[in-house]
DNA sequence: CTTGCTGCAAAAGTTTTGCACACGT
DNA sequence: ACGTGTGCAAAACTTTTGCAGCAAG
């Protein structure tokens, strides 16, 4: 994965540092949707750096590759998630405990293709996020302290 | 309109103020997706006036009652859109242009349905945003201005 | 009258940017 | 060497909040 940012940059005429190594590394070391203040944890935990300006910068690179996406939960923040290599997938949100899940469904993909074709798009990609409460928060509602939203 | 949102605060212990009539109407008067901000001019150029702080707390309180919806198109900032008695409906966004087209297609709440089953979820909404090169941007590209993004 | 509401300005949070220096290629 | 990159701190933006006076019910 390395070798493909590597090779990106290259083609940009931008250049491999050890901060674009060490981003794109705890970048791969993440496992679903991560935020960019996730990376700034992760480097400060390894003991290694980059500066929040550095990693924003980077995020952007590794966009650009195609080695990331944004996802889109809400519009407090920008989040991300691995991309390359992999089939575009929707998100599972639970309203209560904020819980992230994954899912892949080729209906979505055959969507974002029928809505392009009805107005004569060419498609780039789509995002779709689904809101629910999940069995879990169901369980523990009960609790009587919050009769909130 | 006017009613049920008075409806809703009464419910809540709410209070209906000339601001929150001047915010209303204006939503109301939108056509499509829009932010906070759009409101602020709106409402200046009427004459008629409502801070910042006021329009972004009768937002929230127009989402409770179910009068508004957030809108997904960005992480940039939070948008929105008159919701009441329509059905929910996904955006179609050229990446080029920015413009945003709505969609109905009832695929989308069979999915969301389907995906909440599938996980023990209750739904409650959902985001389906589509990305892509509207036939206008395919056609203006040729200007060899910008190589950009 | 009681409780919530408004406007202002400041605060908070995320993302971007200017600049001086450092470093890949 | 040249042209990018980096870190820092400040700026830019959107959204939230504390407070003192105001107004709806």
């Amino acid at each position: 994965m390395c070798a493909i940012f590597r090779r990106f940059l290259k083609r940009q005429g931008l250049k491999f540092t050890p901060e674009r190594a060490t981003i794109l590394e705890a970048v791969l070391h993440k496992d679903g949707v991560f935020e960019a203040e996730d990376l700034v944890d992760d480097l400060r935990h390894a003991g290694r750096s980059a500066s929040k300006a550095t990693i924003y910068r980077t995020l952007k690179h590794l966009i650009e590759a195609g080695i990331i996406a944004e996802v889109l939960i809400d519009s407090k923040q920008a989040r991300y998630q691995l991309s390359f290599g992999r089939k575009p997938t929707g998100h599972l949100v639970c309203v209560e405990t904020g819980r992230i899940i994954e899912f892949d469904n080729p209906a979505m993909v055959a969507l974002r293709d029928r809505v392009c074709r009805e107005f004569g798009y060419d498609p780039v990609g789509f995002q779709f996020t689904v809101y629910g409460i999940s069995p879990q928060a169901k369980k523990g509602e009960g609790n009587g302290t919050a009769s909130e939203s």
